[in-house]
DNA sequence: CGACACTTTGAAGACGATCAACGCCGGTGG
DNA sequence: CCACCGGCGTTGATCGTCTTCAAAGTGTCG
């Protein structure tokens, strides 16, 4: 088990460029700890304790407005962190709800402590200052989305940035979870979900069950880019082109 | 003028907390630099070459899909910076095009200068965490927004927000750019904008051609608030409620 | 004055939300 | 073992909101 999330925590995005022993005494500073199915890690207003790595299971973040509505602003899997947007910011109250949503396994480092080493640890600022910047042009660029997309080309995005951002087979991979959450994440309803499913058929790209399976990425790229600014420079095609031929090459090696 | 442009600098988010000597070099390594309405400062795709801040006028940064629609990420005034968001990405070219949409002043750093100037100086990479820190969760406000809300309901926050950034008087000011700007800024067509803002009067905002006043505060909040997740913490309102007092006090002293 | 950009209004259409009903499964309890 | 239930996902019908298209009003500037 710790072996599990010490080596979660070595290859974490923020410890890029650190020495061995220096991610071993950051390491020391963290916690690890269980979390079951349904356990809130905090709640909306509570004050800003830790900052958190998911080493296994799944974190549910989301916000709630005073008539009802629920809005999950992310999902995080394992090697991802929480809080990262929060930690150097004034308030010191969490902005948002994290709720396990599988028995999971975390890591918990202190904000106060994670704060000093920041300031002592200039490679780490830098780290931080690059995920925040990647992280809003991410940001950006799905709030453009919303505008500018249908919710089938909004779907057909996430699905791409899923398969690549966690390493799956665009062949054929399971959802992570669930597609109520899915569409929560993606602002949308379950109803409209499901038909944007549906009309990604046409567009090379199949879902059945909880089974993914580009089939025709070419046509799905022609349906999601005209739509998208970014289109020339979005790495995430060609990622997904590069991951297809790999996984293309291995078969054959196989054979 | 370069009176004028120091003095703006000088009071940059990013420079908080650095002594006046300090500024000063910093200064040093800027220029001074005019635009005429209509020049591009960068367009998407060019290569990464300044950071800036505006000095006088205003600037539009837009992207473009292949469809030909036309998104504004953001409009920027005087005191405002261009570029904090990418001079610490992994890539080296522009993501968006930056238009100057009145002749403008603006100061320009080199980012080559700046990326070390950060590595040297904590306190400046630790004024930018804050900056996009505190960049993101706003964006990641906006996106909920725009999932829950109406346009009007979007309209009058933006409306908010625009009034306590700019140090306007609720009371009555006029808009800084033309309601087109504002309504590709909100992600909405020019006729949703219109038809947004005459639904406005009956909430407690009126405007008329580009006078702006806020009318009655508690029953647009109570418009606003309804659709927003963080209504019991957004200090937005707060802070024009402030606003508020603080003119009539002002007035009450003139009188 | 006339050109032009900006804004407003009306009418029609598209898209997603909402409401309602149903099928599917996994779990619980009799 | 089966009946029942609740959570999840799908499908159809309807409704409201925003977009689109068209037209006309307003303002500014040469």
């Amino acid at each position: 088990m710790q072996m599990i999330a010490s080596h979660i925590v070595r290859n974490l995005p923020l410890f890029i460029g650190l020495s061995e022993q220096e991610k071993d005494r950051l390491i020391q500073g963290g916690q690890q700890r269980p979390y079951a199915n349904g356990d809130y890690l905090f709640r909306h207003g509570d004050p800003i304790h830790n900052f958190y790595v998911v080493c296994e299971g799944a974190v549910q973040l989301f916000r709630e407005t005073p008539d009802g509505h629920e809005m999950t602003t992310d999902v995080c899997l394992a090697g991802d962190a929480i809080g990262e947007t929060e930690i150097l910011q004034l308030s010191s109250t969490h902005r948002f709800n994290a709720i396990a949503i599988k028995d999971s396994l975390l890591m918990e480092f202190s904000v106060a402590w994670l704060k000093d080493t920041i300031k002592n640890h200039n490679i780490l600022a830098l780290n931080l200052l690059g995920m925040l910047s990647h992280r809003n042009s991410v940001a950006a660029l799905e709030a453009e989305h919303k505008a500018t997309m249908s919710a089938a080309q909004q779907l057909a995005c996430f699905l791409e940035r899923m398969c690549i951002l966690h390493d799956f087979d665009p062949r054929g991979f399971d959802l992570p979870y669930s597609k109520t959450l899915i569409a929560s994440r993606l602002g949308m309803e379950n109803e409209t979900l499901s038909r944007a499913l549906s009309k990604l058929r046409d567009h090379g790209l199949s879902v059945q069950g909880n089974r993914v399976s580009f089939n025709d990425i070419e046509k799905m790229e022609a349906y999601v880019c005209s739509s998208c600014s970014i289109a020339g420079d979005c790495n995430e095609h060609e990622a997904l082109r590069q991951r297809l031929l790999v996984n293309k090459t291995k078969e054959i090696r196989r054979a």
